[in-house]
DNA sequence: CCCTGATGTAGACAACGTAAACATAAACTC
DNA sequence: GAGTTTATGTTTACGTTGTCTACATCAGGG
């Protein structure tokens, strides 16, 4: 399909940008992310991208969008298990793609335009409040077990622990422990509290 | 003191300048945040922030050390009260300075050569274990405290609830909901609120 | 076959971080 | 107090970046 070609018109550039974006995204950073690097070594000159993305927001936000999918595509495959094995899944993926975790909350980006963050994030709040089994008028039992995963997935990435709490030996134990805290846990299972 | 002096020796630059950033900080956002920009706003030339800091992210290191410094004043402030009322404050601070609080974690900040994070942090941490009152064998009570009061302010600060439930009115209720959720403040020595 | 729109290129501009060479003023020594 | 040293601020310079504009190239439809 593609040997020599044109060599004037790329192709399918918008993906090979946003492969390679996410390549130097976890390995320099999201602030190490230039366009005209990215362009360069695409191997299209720095004016090129802008027929893709309209600015690095832009890019960025795209890249964003793709992890909320994929984020959403993980808490999906989780979707009949328990809250627990869900909230591993949510920090799993956050552990294995930091960088891009973080992007997804940075609050850099635009938020405005397209609503892909709040469609997204609220859908897998969504997924998230069905397995919690609450009654509709108290979501503090799913709020308060989104901010355990987010902010252990925080304090993870940033390797705020102190080193004999990082054992990655023992991290999947200690991670278990810590979302065993939460009272929705215990009484799982579509128990309905009431209130 | 300050009237004409000099013209040429500031005075008391590195405290003008952190003092100005602080500002814009809050204002633009971490990245938008330039030296020369600083300098231009503090009235000195745009190299002699190199004087005082070696580096931008030395400032930031240096921004992001003083808000460590403030957040421990916070959390000291409420040392002999309940869990909850910690987690609060701890709240508190990063949605009042939701900028800050996101650069004190950003993964882009040098956090080798002064380990005035893991100092800072760890001090929090410990503040924080002592009023969880648990053995030192099981941390992952602290852990979960900790990551609950982190993640609900990322989940505030980005805003990324939807508006039903980011009720200014409500939001105090709404955080102490919250952080009943976890068991440790439940079964926690008898500590009641005082409203 | 030309024309139109999509895509890539080239050049320009301002802003930035940073370093080096220089200027100034305060501190210290005698 | 004169002279030297040191801390602090200025200027100039360089390379990189995001972004805009004018231009080039190509694919597809009338």
């Amino acid at each position: 399909m593609s040997s020599k070609k044109s060599e004037y018109h790329h192709g399918d550039l918008r993906e090979s940008l946003l492969k390679a974006a996410r390549e130097t995204l976890e390995q320099e950073g999201a602030s190490g992310l230039s366009l005209r690097d990215l362009a360069r070594r695409t191997g299209v000159s720095h004016g090129a991208p802008y027929r893709h993305f309209a600015s690095r927001q832009d890019l960025l936000a795209a890249l964003a969008a793709e992890g909320f999918n994929e984020l959403s595509q993980c808490l999906r495959a989780k979707e009949d298990t328990s809250l627990k094995a869900m909230g591993e899944a949510y920090i799993a993926f956050a552990v294995v793609n930091p960088s891009l975790y973080k992007l997804m909350f940075s609050p850099e980006l635009d938020r405005t335009k397209p609503q892909f963050l709040s469609d997204s994030a609220s859908e897998a709040f969504n997924r998230l409040r069905k397995q919690t089994g609450r009654a509709d008028q108290d979501q503090s039992g799913t709020l308060a077990a989104w901010a355990l995963v987010h902010g252990l997935s925080g304090i993870l990435i940033d390797r705020l622990l102190a080193k004999e709490l990082l054992d990655p030996e023992e991290l999947p134990e200690l991670i278990e422990s810590v979302l065993g805290h939460l009272d929705i846990a215990k009484s799982n299972n579509g128990s309905q509290k009431i209130d």
